[in-house]
Parts: structure tokens; C-alpha cells; sequence
DNA sequence: AACGATCCCTGTTGGC
DNA sequence: TGCCAACAGGGATCGT
């Protein structure tokens, strides 16, 4: 299995922190300690968080170690020799995998970095919400300024919630969507947080109680960890590694998302679908008040 | 400053 | 059955 998941790591799902955790997991171990021989950003998108667009990237990459791979709610963080940073962002539609230099690319291949070793790291993006990136510290300090604390590993405590909500207008859903106070959720787990907290996705961020504040606080690192335990099983190439065939059961999980017009599974009662922020929002009537 | 709206992009889905 | 519009979403940016 070790072998198989080398020769094609990947993941498919809608990338929010349990995914980029699972793909930092998986690929460390790849990568660590290896340098970059060899580098290719093909689609300027993708390299538009760098100022000097492909190149820059390729020049900057080349012949640099990788020391370790960090994470900042769904930022992946390469850092490098030198005093640089790999940042690799999902976006909604990308994916990271390694591979023997010698098997076939998949479409949207926009990033491919080849590594001492005959391995190389590619990133696959139809929809480029994504970027790839490498920055100095400098840049990286602006790259993440206004990204809060990771949900999973750093998340504030009490107090700095109670601060940060206070008097805040925008729906609690919105306030967890900008990566502000806390980042790591997306749409999917912000949704399954307030569901697990009983609050409504609409409910201004500064009308929340004590006890609510408490609630959401508290239930953020539950339904991560859920995530980040099926998430294990949204390897695709996975799937037929597990005997039992598991893959993809988080979204069997979910307790709200997508789930509109269907009941709920705690009262029974019809799951609600609202826009929020310019997403969907779904929420138990009945459990989130 | 705060906050809502708009835009980027393509694979998938649903309606006719 | 086939076509095409609508939809999905993270985050930067713009306008109010």
C-alpha cells in the first residue's frame, strides 16, 4: 500500500483544511529532504500570486531543498533553503500528486516539479482557483496577512472569539468563510461547525451569546477531525486499496450540507438552503436557532 | 472601515 | 437524445 500510494498520491473533494492537512500528511514524507531539479509553471494563473509570474517560480524553485511542509488553514507551505517558501493553494478545484517522472500527466497539469529521486510533484487544476507560489518572507508575511490562526492547530481561545465577534454584523457563516478569525473552513465544514454548534448560518456574528460563542468554539475541532478521519478515504486511488471500499463516506456524514429538502438527522425536520456570502447555506430550522 | 457584490474558471447538472 | 444555461466555490478586488 505504501508503494501504491507513492507511485500516485491524489486527492479528489473539495479542498478545505481536513483535505490539505490529509495531502500535507501524505506528501512530507515524499518530498522532505529532496530537491527541486527541475521546475515548470505553465499556466500564468497559476503563478499569479508572483509578481514575477512563471519564471520567477521556476527560477526561484530550482535547486532548492525542501525542508519540511507546513500548514496555515488551506495554505500549503513548502519551506525551502535559502529563506523561501513553496505555497500551494487548492482553490476549489486543484489537486497535488507525485509521481514516477515517466507516468502520464492528467489535463490541467499547471504546475510540475521534478525531484531528486525521478519523482516529481504535480498540480492539477481545471478551474485555476488555485496558485502555486514562492515567496521570500517578506512577500509570504502579505500573502497571509488577514489569514488567521489555523482552526485545526491554532485555534483562539475564548476570549479572542468573544472579542473578535463583538459587534460584528455579517452572518456568523460569512465571518467564518473570510479566514479571518479562524481559517481552515469552507463552505462544506463552516455549515457542519454551526450545525454541530445549533446556530442558525444567519445569525449576526455579534448577536451570538456567551454560551453560543462557547458552542461554535467548541464544536470547530470535532467536525475537523471527523473530516480529517474520512477525509483519509477521499484518496481516490484509495478507494480500491480499502477493502471494505469507504472511500468517500464523509459525504455520506454530513449533517447539513447539501442535504436541503432532506430531514434532519437529529429532529427529522426539512434542511433549509439559504445564500449566504454568495454561497449556499444549509441548516436545520429546527436544531440552529 | 466595514461589508456586500462581482469576478475569475471549467466540469457537471438539470431543464427543455 | 442533445444542447445550453445555470451552478458550484476561495479569495481578490471593487464600489458603496
Amino acid at each position: 500500500m505504501a508503494d501504491l500510494l507513492e507511485t500516485h498520491a491524489n486527492i479528489e473533494s473539495m479542498p478545505e483544511l481536513p483535505e490539505v492537512e490529509t495531502i500535507r500528511r501524505l506528501l512530507e514524507p515524499l518530498v522532505a529532504g529532496r530537491r527541486f531539479v527541475e521546475v515548470q509553471v505553465r499556466h500564468p494563473r497559476t503563478a499569479r500570486r508572483n509578481e514575477g509570474g512563471p519564471p520567477e517560480i521556476e527560477d526561484r524553485l530550482r535547486g532548492r531543498r525542501i525542508l519540511d511542509l507546513d500548514r496555515r488553514g488551506k495554505f500549503l507551505m513548502g519551506h525551502l533553503d535559502r529563506d523561501l517558501t513553496w505555497v500551494v493553494h487548492l482553490g476549489m478545484s486543484g489537486r497535488m500528486s507525485s509521481a514516477r517522472v515517466a507516468e502520464p500527466e492528467e489535463p490541467h497539469t499547471h504546475f510540475v516539479g521534478r525531484l531528486t529521486g525521478r519523482r516529481e510533484v504535480r498540480f492539477v487544476d481545471p478551474r485555476t482557483f488555485g496558485f502555486v507560489g514562492v515567496f521570500t518572507d517578506t512577500e509570504l508575511e502579505r500573502v497571509l496577512a488577514g489569514v488567521g490562526p489555523d482552526a485545526l492547530i491554532g485555534l483562539p481561545d475564548l476570549a479572542v472569539w468573544e472579542a473578535r465577534l463583538a459587534a460584528r454584523l455579517p452572518p456568523i457563516k460569512a465571518l467564518l468563510l473570510a479566514q479571518r478569525i479562524v481559517s481552515g473552513l469552507g463552505n462544506i465544514y463552516a455549515d457542519e461547525v454551526l450545525f454541530r454548534a445549533r446556530i442558525a448560518p444567519y445569525r449576526p456574528g455579534g448577536s451570538l451569546s456567551h454560551s453560543e460563542v462557547v458552542r461554535l468554539r467548541r464544536s470547530i475541532r470535532p467536525v475537523l477531525e471527523a473530516g480529517l478521519a474520512s477525509g483519509g478515504t477521499t484518496l481516490s486511488d484509495m478507494a480500491y486499496l480499502l477493502p471494505d471500499g469507504r472511500a468517500g463516506d464523509y459525504l455520506e456524514r454530513l449533517a447539513v450540507y447539501g442535504r436541503e429538502g432532506e430531514w434532519c438527522r437529529r429532529c427529522g425536520t426539512e434542511i433549509m438552503r439559504m445564500t449566504i456570502a454568495g454561497r449556499s447555506s444549509f441548516w436545520c430550522p429546527s436544531c440552529q436557532q
